[in-house]
DNA sequence: TGTCGTAATGTTATATTATTACATTTACAT
DNA sequence: ATGTAAATGTAATAATATAACATTACGACA
């Protein structure tokens, strides 16, 4: 898979990496209107780029998006996240049992595993001191 | 909690309990047109009342919705699915042990589990057997 | 029986999220 | 320089969801 990024692949990858929230497709889209961009096409064609090769995840809870931290994040079909309910951060979980679990849960229903979509909401550790 | 159901919620979730499939919100508003409903207010009202009861679950990655088949559903704010990606059939799981198992998870990560939404992809048995 | 208050319903408009279809430009190999 | 594939640009519109406010239904109870 080529992993280069377009010119407005990076523009709209760079506005998520500097986000310490997920942001919204339209948020993004305003963000980078004096970079040139105008158009909801061009920020969801992006998006849907940078969610392929793995370098962006969807939030589907929040229609949000967040760039992944992880260099070799090996999450490109399948999440995990934990979300504070407070403030809204959002922990990528990198787990490999958590897959194998619902390949089991497949596996007992006689269904085959093929990927996932998990977020857990909670409060976070500062958001828990805080309180 | 109160658990009766308006009209207009009956009507909604009358639909959804027909369909062997998850329905977007707007079918659901073409669906029962003839029954007098006529705005997506009134389909979305009632089906914010009925998830907040448990008698509907919202499919986040397809932003449709399926009543729930078990009248004694715990599964009000966390829901656990599994989705066949042929055919769209959905299957509710609810199982303690995953819930357990997300706590135990925030536990190590300092934070504190409320719910969650988990939605497993793969083949159902039936698509497995016809392919 | 009237009337008060609340829950449910109705109505219109609009916000938010996402896609389609097609035109133009860019970059690069030959 | 020219063909062509990728990237970008542009306009329109579809699909999903909410806000704000008006009206009606209905039970409690004076």
């Amino acid at each position: 898979m080529n992993l280069q990024l377009s010119n407005n692949e990076k523009i709209v990858h760079a506005v998520l990496e500097k986000s310490s929230k997920p942001l919204k497709a339209y948020s993004i889209l305003f963000e980078i209107q004096k970079k040139g961009i105008k158009s909801p096409t061009q920020v969801y064609r992006a998006l849907d780029r940078l969610i392929e090769i793995g370098k962006v995840h969807k939030i589907k809870s929040k229609n949000s998006y967040i760039a992944c931290k992880n260099e070799k994040c090996i999450n490109k079909s399948s999440t995990t996240f934990l979300i504070c309910n407070l403030c809204e951060k959002i922990t990528e979980i990198e787990e490999e049992t958590i897959s194998k679990h619902f390949s089991s849960i497949c596996n007992q229903l006689s269904s085959k595993y093929s990927n996932h979509s998990l977020e857990i909401f909670g409060t976070c550790v500062s958001c828990n001191k805080n309180s």
